[in-house]
DNA sequence: CAGTTGACAGTCC
DNA sequence: GGGACTGCCAACT
């Protein structure tokens, strides 16, 4: 317990130390649930949602970032593929897109059900609605 | 040490 | 209703 704190973390140069936050949060995110890039910033104290991608992106190599997902309910570019088999097998609320109506973005013909799945780690109300 | 990029968000037009 | 710009903060070169 008696350690001379010179240095905040004098090993290996990159200290998660938002990193490990981020996936604090995200590792808490339950099955069928999902956060926005936003909201996890919040509740790191920060308002970087970008940051938050940007770390997941290296330590999120052992996150679950499917839970994780961008305002609107759309799961990461480049990834909606591999996220929408973990959403299906994890239950999360889809709003699959049948009607050929709005395919503005042309993306992913489904999105998320922000509304249901949207969850808060200081909340532990998964139905508030 | 400084500049650039980036798994975004929110507001303005 | 849809599109574009700026703001944010952290990691990479």
């Amino acid at each position: 317990m008696d350690r001379a704190e010179s240095g905040p973390e004098p090993d290996s140069g990159a200290e998660p130390d938002f990193g490990a936050a981020v996936a604090e949060v995200v590792r808490l995110i339950p099955a069928g649930h999902v956060m926005t890039y936003g909201d996890v910033a919040a509740v790191l104290g920060s308002r970087a949602a970008r940051a938050v991608g940007t770390v997941m992106a290296r330590e999120g190599a052992d996150l679950p970032w499917w839970r994780v997902v961008r305002a609107g309910g759309l799961p990461p570019v480049r990834h909606e593929a591999r996220a929408l088999e973990h959403y299906r097998a994890e239950g999360t609320p889809l709003v699959e897109r049948s009607s050929a109506s709005s395919a503005s973005s042309g993306s992913s013909a489904w999105r998320i059900d922000v509304r249901r799945a949207r969850w808060s780690p200081a909340t532990d109300a998964d139905d508030p609605f």
